[in-house]
RNA sequence: GGAGGGGUAGCGAAGUGGCUAAACGCGGCGGACUGUAAAUCCGCUCCUUCGGGUUCGGCGGUUCGAAUCCGUCCCCCUCCA
């Protein structure tokens, strides 16, 4: 090995060990670098994907801009789709029956995950896989020959099977075969590094141990931080609904980022934004120092991960929007409007409910009185107003809700 | 195969014949204060033509009256074998 290589897998090292919560083992992965180096020959990053919820936001960035870096210095990345498990279902709980996947609901959800990820690595140089592919074709036989390679007490090591043990919760037998399931996908396409959150910690363990009985080169796990959402508690995840989706509209991403709490800035610039270290080191000490606002740096974080998914006129576009809106008060440009069918004379909790800010009256009633609705910038009082509708009214609620009525 | 425990609002959890549209906590929503942060305080959290109507796993029954009693069905959990 040469010193330039050497010098070079430090390098590569040094990337790679950015806002990492785990590597195991730190040395084979230097290892492996070295390897790739010497070999000439680029390392095989997997990254397993759960085909059912496509949505692509903040939270799998963490892992995903992780994988770029790989990328970006020639590994391969290798994705995998969860398909086999999806189609079977997980008739885990009462949450009845998870939906069970057909082919095109996979290949649908696969190519809105690849447009998404087209937005954060190059595409063309991934490669794609489904573990339908070999998972499918394993005969009864070979599951239990795979079975017996892993003993149960290892499998209860898993936290959250020793947690349900412990508080009496069921455990299907079925959930033992998700580990293998997943220890067997790194087996067939010969992974070097698997990367996860630190809730795959177990599962990408079971790679390198399956790797290892089937006499192959075993994986390094890279695990990153699990990324909490909006409310600063939960991991981020869409069915909380307390995520940032790459999707989103520029005033969207801007305006839920202003909304995460405080503590939470660092590790969103850590983990999210593609500052430099230095960077956020220098943001990190100021605000430390009073010399920086929290807001003004809440803002920064804003307007980067904007900049991010929608480029720098986006970013500034959106964040004199929150100006102007929120902090300003004024009514923001874009407002849903709705075309106005129907009598012109009208109750406010009629319009209100019409209009589809309320499921029901009550509820609309609800919040007149607790004062939460205005009226072309009037709070209304009495939720028993009648008013006139005219061309171009606007009905608010709370400090987001708008909607704009026309005539047509 | 046997024994036991359980299914109440988005979640957790009280309630075991009327005073219960159902305590309490969490979450959510609105208001005040702010920086659409946190903390704190206040209000709301089934529908309603405000008369009432429909709710406590499903169906049927007893009763003047049922989340509460009876029958039946479905589902879940624990332990023993």
């Amino acid at each position: 090995m040469t010193e330039k290589q050497r010098t070079e897998v430090k390098r590569q090292m040094a990337i790679y060990s950015q806002g990492v919560q785990e590597i195991i083992p730190t040395e084979e992965l230097e290892i492996k670098i070295a390897k790739s180096l010497v070999e000439n020959r680029p390392l095989k990053i997997k990254l397993g994907l759960d085909p059912s919820a496509p949505d692509v936001h903040l939270g799998h960035t963490v892992v995903l801009n992780k994988l770029r870096q790989f990328q970006e210095n020639g590994h391969t990345i290798q994705l995998i789709i969860g398909d086999f498990t999806g189609k079977i279902g997980d008739p885990t709980g009462k949450s009845v029956a998870r939906k069970q996947l057909t082919d095109e609901d996979v290949k649908h959800n696969a190519k809105t995950y690849f447009e998404q990820f087209g937005k954060i690595m190059d595409m063309s140089k991934v490669e794609l896989h489904y573990n339908s592919q070999w998972l499918s074709k394993l005969k009864f036989e070979d599951v239990i020959q795979l079975a017996g390679k892993i003993t149960v007490a290892r499998l209860m090591e898993r936290d959250d099977f020793e947690e349900r043990i412990a508080f009496g919760k069921p455990i299907s037998l079925h959930e033992f075969f998700y580990p293998l399931m997943q220890g067997y996908d790194s087996v067939i396409l010969e992974c070097d590094i698997e990367l996860g959150g630190t809730d795959q910690h177990f599962n990408i363990l079971m790679g390198r141990h399956f790797q290892e009985t089937f006499g192959k080169e075993k994986q390094v796990a890279l695990l990153m931080p699990l990324l909490e959402g909006l409310d600063g508690v939960e991991k981020m995840s869409k069915s909380k609904k307390n995520y940032i989706g790459i999707d989103e509209s520029p005033n969207e991403m801007y305006g839920k980022a202003m909304s995460i709490p405080d503590e939470l800035m660092d590790k969103y610039f850590e983990l999210v934004t593609d500052l430099a270290p230095v960077q956020i080191q220098k943001i990190k000490e100021e605000i430390k120092s009073g010399k920086l606002h929290p807001r003004d740096a809440k803002m920064l974080l804003g307007k980067t991960i904007v900049r991010m998914y929608h480029g720098l006129e986006a970013a500034e576009q959106a964040e004199q929007y929150f100006i102007q809106v929120f902090q300003q008060g004024s009514l923001p440009e874009e407002i849903p409007v709705i075309k106005w069918r129907g009598n012109d004379e009208i109750s406010v909790v009629d319009l209100l409910v019409n209009v589809k800010l309320f499921q029901s009256k009550g509820e609309a009633r609800r919040m007149i009185e607790n004062r939460g609705v205005k009226i072309n910038g009037e709070k209304v009082e009495d939720a028993q107003l009648q008013i006139t509708i005219t061309n171009g009214l606007i009905v608010q609620v709370g400090k987001r809700k708008f909607v704009k009525i026309t005539l047509s």
